[in-house]
DNA sequence: ACATTGTTTGCTTGTGCATGCATAATCTGG
DNA sequence: CCAGATTATGCATGCACAAGCAAACAATGT
């Protein structure tokens, strides 16, 4: 990887999600992280993750996680659950209002995603780098 | 740009872009916004931008810039100079201090970013962007 | 005078690191 | 085996700090 191509990314994902926070702070009330931990969370089997499992999905560490799945909670999007098989374990659990919130929230996302990706494209500094994210194959 | 993709992209930004500063505070003392500044100073004309033109160009606030350039100045890396033309601007400067460490930095910085990606594709979560970034042509 | 542009400053917040605490898992000598 | 001690794991918390926002401030231009 060349390091002048890093810069670019590290240049157009600063934009884009600083688009991306405030849209979906300003119409839905959660920051980024928060959808993303909403994301995760509802694709996993029984709408439940581990903190570190969450931590590591969203690429955070586990403290900043612990706290956010405070503030999910506050939100009421969240729950906690004991883990039954291992006491230390804790499970965030996504809640009904949880769903309903993210799935609002992510008709804004990938339309401000597509926005905030067309608008970096039209720098000429970034417009390839833009270009070629673009081109990759969506990866399951 | 498919939301899934994005995913990757963020969570790949997040642990490369950890990785590298981690490794830049501990063999240079200085944070990965600090290299940045430095880099892109080194390479303007006089090694000098307007605080303006040095935060587009490395994804920060205005306001962000101005405090990083009060600890870069502390650290003797740069310094400020008012602009002839408008008493408005305020130019920062690298020093030579400030090209030496660059030199010295940017060594580590491109070994890490090396590792930090390898890292990064041994993750098959991460494998695919990561190879479709590797492949991008490199841009000037 | 007034609007505009460029920078700095006050404040808030999310994040990482180091640490602490509780619970598992592993090792040890009997 | 097994009881007790040691080490490892998972999460929460205190702290420090960089980053964003909004407002203040300074200098220009109209």
């Amino acid at each position: 990887m060349d390091a002048k191509l890093w810069e670019q990314v590290v240049v157009l994902h600063a934009r884009v999600e600083h688009d991306l926070g405030r849209t979906l702070q300003r119409r839905h009330g959660i920051g980024l992280s928060e959808y993303r931990a909403l994301s995760r969370l509802a694709v996993a089997p029984d709408g439940e993750l581990r903190m570190q499992e969450l931590a590591d999905s969203i690429g955070l560490n586990q403290s900043s996680v612990s706290r956010l799945a405070v503030r999910l909670e506050t939100d009421g999007l969240t729950r906690r659950d004991l883990c039954p098989k291992d006491r230390r374990g804790v499970y965030s659990v996504i809640t009904d209002e949880g769903r309903t919130r993210l799935t609002e929230a992510g008709v804004t996302y990938a339309e401000a995603l597509t926005t905030a990706m067309a608008k970096a494209a039209a720098d000429p500094h970034l417009a390839d780098v833009a270009a070629a994210l673009g081109a990759i194959p969506v990866a399951v």
